[in-house]
RNA sequence: GGCCCAUUCGUCUAGACGGCCUAGGACGCCAGGUUUUCAUCCUGGAAAUCGGGGGUUCGAAUCCCCCAUGGGUCACCA
């Protein structure tokens, strides 16, 4: 049975690269009927962020992304929050002191940034580890009894793991292949802290076994800090889970990865949904808010580094579980592409059923002040969807359905404007007053009609009624906006118009 | 700086066994067509000598080596 988790720490909103390690985790899962498992990793109480892990919890919902376990669906492996498991790591952590695979540390962090700072001005770097162990305040330097002493004085320590001596670690990763260490290069990492918590390292290898996970699937950032853990899981004696470290997704210029503040300066979000920081109070845009559907945000964030075998892009949730395989995740990081992102949404927007479009465009015209019937948004929603990526910019785009125009676009007239104009305006206000019901499709044959007798350029004519209508030479089917406006309000903004010709 | 990872059109990517790759698709861009306008849509185009250099091979984007560049990571953070 696969299981599979999602492990992050509640200190802030999740960015799209970890929404992506989700979905991935989600995909894998699902694809291979295993269970998806949700911990929440806050070992840290001092990056303890108020209102994060409930972000987490509804972002994911927001993406369709559900889990089997977790903190809040509850689950046979539980708790699933580490905080409420301490003392299920500080009995695995005794395990290792026992059989001489952990050690107790003495010196203070104050001691230990002395200690980096002195090598560095020497153009060294400092390491607590196989070369200096033996030199340092520990338990493998001092006798027992003082380590004793120390311990029972309420004196500060942590426990360290003891890496093995020369060994060299080769650990197979499913997207990157084989990856070899020499263990002289690796720490002898804090696993306990003095606040009696462990670090991620000792939590979440403990809790990754306890917990059965048969993947670790994250992000690449873990990479240098997996010879560490495979050393761990040796040491305990335990089954390895495999592992698959997703690449990073960049940012869309310059270099590095994607941050926090990439969005606002570019223009887009790096959130799924809003998010404001409880301390500052600043409000971090999010994908849900600037309007876009989660199954196109999720869709888009997919192919971020991943692809189905084929050229297929648009994909269901459903289909992408279908197609989900670990072995098509690209290796190098992806640069992520705001204008590709607008696309998607743009393609769900067209084959989205046109009654719930009309409830989202009725509802962002009540936010401009503007109350039309469900009849009406429809009506509209047919002609302007094609021509947005988003629901939201069909207020801005369809305002002249509501609204005359304040001022004609001098542009337009000048290219399709003519001496004639004038005129044209004055004989179809007469026609439109003649008719007996304004409908669009009589109306195009009125307009129709009168471009056939004249025997004028369509362009020129159409054009010097639309700028009148429309503001400028855009718009859906003009008859069509004249039915809707309705017979008097066409008639007047012609007659406004007229000033312009 | 040490260690690790990566490197195909501007961007996301295809490329599982070397020959089907004079490198395919998508976004964006450009042009033409459709449209009474704009947009949509359709058709076409420009766009990567596969980071560079060496090998191996009859043959390499695909295998090996070196270099360069980019990235990640080096906390009592995850």
């Amino acid at each position: 049975m696969v299981r599979v988790r999602f492990a992050p720490s509640p200190t802030g909103p999740l960015h799209i690269g970890g929404v992506r390690t989700a979905l991935y985790n989600y995909l894998f899962a699902k694809k291979n009927n295993g269970i998806f498992i949700l911990r929440i990793e806050d070992t840290d109480q001092n990056r303890f962020v108020a209102g994060a892990e409930e972000y987490i919890l509804e972002s994911l919902e927001w993406c369709g992304i559900k889990f089997d376990e977790g903190v809040h669906v509850g689950g046979k492996y539980g708790p699933y929050k580490q905080s409420l498991r301490a003392n299920i790591y500080a009995e695995y952590i005794n395990i290792l002191i026992k059989n001489d695979k952990a050690y107790y540390a003495f010196e203070t962090s104050e001691e230990l940034n002395d200690l980096r700072k002195e090598h560095e001005s020497r153009g060294e770097t400092f390491q607590y580890g196989i070369n200096n162990r033996k030199k340092l305040k520990n338990s493998l330097t001092l006798s027992s009894s003082e380590v004793s002493n120390l311990l029972n004085s309420g004196h500060p320590y942590v426990i360290r793991f003891k890496v093995p001596e020369n060994k060299e670690i080769i650990i197979n990763d499913i997207i990157r292949g084989e990856i070899r260490v020499k263990s002289e290069i690796i720490d002898d990492k804090i696993l306990f802290k003095s606040d009696g918590l462990p670090t991620y390292h000792l939590a979440n290898i403990v809790d990754d076994h306890l917990m059965d996970i048969t993947h670790v699937i994250r992000g690449e950032e873990w990479l240098p800090s997996l010879p560490l853990h495979v050393l761990l899981y040796e040491a305990f004696e335990w089954e390895m889970p495999e592992f698959a470290h997703l690449p990073l997704i960049l940012r869309p210029d310059g270099n590095g990865k994607l941050s926090k503040r990439d969005g606002d300066r570019l223009g887009f979000s790096v959130y799924p949904i809003t998010w404001k920081d409880p301390k500052s109070g600043e409000i971090y845009r999010g994908f849900r808010e600037d309007g876009y559907y989660p199954e196109a945000f999720v869709n888009m964030l997919a192919l971020l580094g991943w692809n189905p075998g084929d050229d297929k892009e648009i994909m269901s949730m459903h289909e992408m579980i279908e197609a989900f395989d670990l072995k098509h995740v690209h290796k190098a990081g992806a640069r992520f592409d705001p204008v590709k992102a607008q696309w998607f949404n743009h393609v769900y927007l067209q084959s989205r059923d046109i009654k719930l479009v009309a409830e989202e465009f009725k509802n962002e015209l009540t936010k401009h002040g503007i109350d039309i019937t469900i009849e009406k948004a429809e009506y509209i929603s047919e002609m302007m969807r094609e021509r947005v990526n988003f629901v939201k910019e069909m207020v801005t785009e369809a305002m002249f359905f509501f609204k005359a125009p304040e001022e004609l676009d001098m542009k337009a007239i000048k290219k399709w404007g003519t001496e004639k104009s004038l005129e044209w305006i004055n004989d179809i206000i007469e026609k439109f007053k003649e008719m007996t019901t304004f409908e669009s499709t009589i109306i195009d044959e009125v307009m129709n009609k009168y471009v056939k007798e004249k025997e004028l350029k369509a362009g020129n004519f159409y054009n010097t009624i639309r700028i009148c209508l429309v503001g400028t030479s855009k718009g859906p089917h003009l008859s069509k906006i004249m039915e809707y406006i309705g017979r008097e309000e066409t008639i007047s903004r012609l007659e406004m118009g007229k000033r312009y010709f």
